[in-house]
DNA sequence: TTTGACCTTGGAGTATACTCCAAGCTTTAT
DNA sequence: ATAAAGCTTGGAGTATACTCCAAGGTCAAA
């Protein structure tokens, strides 16, 4: 079991903010020692790895909180519910990949475009081929 | 040239945003009318189709501010500057992929994994399923 | 010409997600 | 035994990104 402070290290992230996702409801701590010091198990380090990942690529709070619901909610909800849910998440997460794909190709092409010498950018390829990144984003 | 709301509408966001987005300098209007009023240009419909973008995956107003500066701000970045910036976004922008791609595989798997009808989620083998989506997202 | 929809500005208010602080208890090291 | 580091709570403060409002100007239609 970790300590609040160990898995904050263990995952970058602060103390207070291990404390805020308990208050809301996203991680609470797997037990207390009798002192009353919060303990955490390694699901819970994953759970959070899960948080953090989530957040990474745009989910908030609240809808990371939906995608956890599932597992902690089980009685409240039936499959079919869940299913749809689930199926709904997934078309959010093919078009992010989408999008992210356009944002890779566009880069791609200005890395491969510039000279990366001295001069001033003026004269650099790379903010010509910028310049039409909407274009190629599509 | 499109006025304010008429641009907002196309982009489903609030007047509110774009006044926020030229306020914060990320994107000013095309130019103003006799009577003041805001006017944009399709270059500006693409650039803000261009932040929105780069807000759904993720990045915050101050990192799409870094991405269009490469474009707004040519004289004061070398092309080396240029081009270190833009290889550093692409490796944000391949780590988030990668994310990605780990959710849509325990998505999928959950999907695939349930069988949608009406009992209790807590007979659904998508939960089952979901409680190793860490392991899963490894 | 006047009603309604649209626009302007500046500034205040809100939601989200932390982040910090005070006051105090616990534990570890010297 | 006492200091330093770590933990507790509740609550206040901050950054980001809007969102709303007031007071007023503009414009097209009835």
């Amino acid at each position: 079991m970790y300590r609040i402070g160990e898995l904050a290290e263990k995952l970058s992230v602060s103390t207070d903010t291990l404390r805020y996702y308990e208050k809301h409801k996203l991680l609470a701590a797997t037990s207390r020692a009798d002192n009353g010091y919060r303990l955490y198990n390694e699901e819970a380090l994953r759970v959070m790895q899960f948080i953090i990942r989530a957040k990474g690529v745009g989910f908030s709070l609240n809808e990371i909180n939906g995608l956890l619901s599932i597992k902690i909610d089980k009685a409240s909800h039936s499959c079919a519910d869940v299913k749809s849910f689930t199926e709904q998440k997934l078309t959010q997460v093919n078009d992010k990949i989408a999008e992210l794909q356009c944002f890779k190709g566009s880069l791609e092409l200005l890395v491969a475009a510039c000279c990366g010498g001295e001069e001033e950018a003026t004269h650099c390829s790379i903010l010509s081929a910028l310049e039409n990144v909407d274009a190629i984003n599509k």
